[in-house]
DNA sequence: CGAAACTCGACTACTCGAGTTTCGGTGCCGTAGT
């Protein structure tokens, strides 16, 4: 104890990481993150995968006293985190989940409950279960990680609503420290995610640089379905291996496979429709590389992927979100050389893209939620709502968080629901659906991004570090965009294909420089926001009410659209 | 929102086109039946 106060908080670390993990080492990023999560404070850590995320929970959940939660979204994911903990001697690991027998469940616990086990890897499904969070209390964890953490803003609102409802695991556990990692979060969902997660005023954000230089970035615009899908296959076969392909549908993802086989390429298709057995050998021949493969893919391929020499990442359509987008085409060069990302979309994309994005809970499932909430008198259970409504676990869940976000129904200290008094039925459900429709114009405005992306004239480096909140100087001279620049060839650059329509950047407007990223604006109607983009002569503003918008700069000068705000914290 | 699948009537005998409906994407979980 008294060498242990001796040695300040760093050396403590950097001891532990080198004995326990053999780690010689500790970057910047880490050490800042770990320190903060010694000192209890709650962090949020953004960094790219291979920068070392994880060890920022090894080492701190090693030092601090108590087991270590760790949510995590895929039970794939669990197996290869507890995989890569040392072996014998450093701190034992385990899991709960459904796909391990019930004797392996029962010694889990008994490692948890004599203090064996440093790391319980959960999902958020179980730690919605009263059996599993009455455990947790118990053995009083000192750390609650959750691992892609993007997950809870990509996911949470519709998909696996439990992951909305982390913030009352943390209160049920006992409230110990949390600590989200994730590699890709633009300002806005590291916002979000600090917010679900109830994650103190005084939280922690390391954020480490998005850049990834050595890819480079090109869009293809396509009139013609037929010509998209020619130029996808063609760019899949001639470009380096390997590759990853990502389609929207599965559909797509099959016939891109078939359509790379018959060229005498071993592609694969993987997506959530297949079987289990078949997706793991697609997976596992992808990681090993043995098969010089070109994966097709939905969006389900991917997530805890570490594979280094990924050499391009292709899409065959206009994903959802930059969100999406950024996470994906960072899957290639992780080794630091030369990789690209193209993405081939057709504007008829988008309509997909929306129809996904913005299926919120209809206000008939509100409305049916809000009752039996309100007709219970009472604390109700969500397991006990779903059986009075007739309604699926996950529509329940996802109506019920809609009803508490917007302040029309309460989640109690054991979990369970209760009307917020003096809110009837009707007018929860009325808030509730207000509350889905503001959610819908965000998810909107982010598709109006990642299309904008698409169709900029300017530098898309820039463009993409901007709406992450990083802002770049001039050119980066490694996208499509930057090199028809370079070389004013008529035949470079990224004419729509089939159409003609192209322009040079518009020049800078002499008020951008009052804009920069980052600026905390007001505007007459739409209310507060902030600068994420500018480019040329215009901005993109983030609107807590309105989602992105982009403005003239002109208009905004003219006639006094916007004003800074200075006050720092509101 | 948009593409594909389906339905249906016309007009001719199996095909065509217009109109209508359906479907599209991510993973946990638990339980029934071998």
């Amino acid at each position: 104890m008294q060498a242990q106060r001796a040695e300040g908080a760093p050396e403590l670390l950097t001891r532990t990481a080198a004995d326990v993990f053999g780690w010689d080492s500790l970057r910047p990023g880490q050490l800042t993150a770990m320190e903060a999560v010694l000192a209890g404070r709650d962090t949020l850590v953004v960094m790219p995968t291979g920068a070392g995320k994880s060890a920022v929970y090894q080492v701190a959940g090693t030092v601090l006293a108590g087991p270590t939660v760790v949510v995590s979204p895929l039970i794939a994911l669990q197996r290869d985190q507890i995989a890569g903990l040392p072996g014998h001697g450093g701190p034992e690991a385990v899991a709960v989940n459904s796909a391990q027998g019930s004797g392996e469940t029962k010694a889990a616990w008994e490692a948890v409950r004599h203090g064996d086990a440093e790391f319980l890897f959960l999902s958020p499904e179980q730690l919605a279960k009263d059996e599993v969070l009455e455990r947790l209390a118990e053995a009083g964890p000192s750390l609650f990680v959750v691992d892609e953490a993007q997950c809870v803003a990509a996911w949470g609102h519709d998909f696996r609503p439990d992951y909305l409802r982390l913030a009352h695991a943390v209160r049920r556990v006992g409230g110990p420290t949390v600590l989200a990692l994730t590699a890709t979060a633009s300002p806005p969902v590291r916002e979000e995610i600090v917010r679900r997660l109830e994650m103190g005023d005084d939280a922690a954000q390391v954020v480490a640089g998005f850049d990834r230089p050595n890819i480079t970035l090109e869009v293809r615009r396509f009139a013609d379905d037929a010509d998209r899908r020619r130029a996808v296959v063609e760019r899949a076969a001639a470009e380096a291996k390997p590759g990853i392909v990502y389609t929207a549908t599965r559909r797509d993802a099959e016939e891109y496979a078939a359509e790379l086989a018959g060229l005498g390429l071993s592609a694969a298709a993987y997506h959530a429709g297949l079987p289990a057995g078949e997706r793991s050998r697609v997976h596992d021949a992808f990681l090993a590389g043995d098969a010089d493969v070109v994966v097709v893919a939905t969006s389900a391929f991917g997530m805890g992927i570490d594979k280094e020499d990924v050499r391009f990442v292709l899409h065959a359509a206009l994903p959802g979100s930059l969100d999406a987008y950024y996470q994906e085409i960072g899957r290639a060069g992780r080794d630091g050389e030369p990789a690209v990302a193209v993405l081939h979309y057709r504007p008829g994309d988008s309509g997909l893209q929306r129809m996904f994005a913005t299926r919120t809970p209809d206000e008939e499932t509100l409305g049916e939620v809000a009752e039996a909430v309100h007709d219970s008198g009472g604390p109700v259970g969500l397991d006990e709502l779903g059986a009075e409504t007739d309604l699926s676990r996950r529509r329940v869940t996802a109506a019920a968080n809609l009803l508490e976000q917007a302040g029309a129904v309460r989640t109690d200290e054991a979990g369970q629901v209760r009307p917020e008094p003096g809110v009837s039925a009707d007018d929860a459900t009325e808030q509730a659906a207000r509350t889905a429709r503001a959610r819908k114009r965000l998810e909107e405005s982010r598709l109006e991004m990642m299309r904008a992306y698409a169709d900029t004239p300017g530098c898309r480096r820039r463009f993409l570090l901007g709406y992450f909140g990083e802002e770049y100087e001039g050119r980066c001279g490694n996208c499509d965009t930057c090199r028809a620049e370079e070389s004013p060839d008529p035949a470079a650059g990224t004419p729509t294909e089939g159409v003609t329509e192209t322009g040079d950047a518009p020049p800078e407007h002499p008020a951008a420089a009052e804009y920069p990223a980052g600026t905390r604006v007001r505007h007459r109607e739409w209310g507060d926001g902030m600068v994420m983009n500018e480019e040329g002569d215009r901005i993109t503003v983030l609107f807590d009410s309105m989602g992105y918008r982009t403005l003239s700069l002109s208009a905004v000068t003219d006639s006094d659209l916007l004003t800074i705000r200075t006050d720092p914290g509101d």
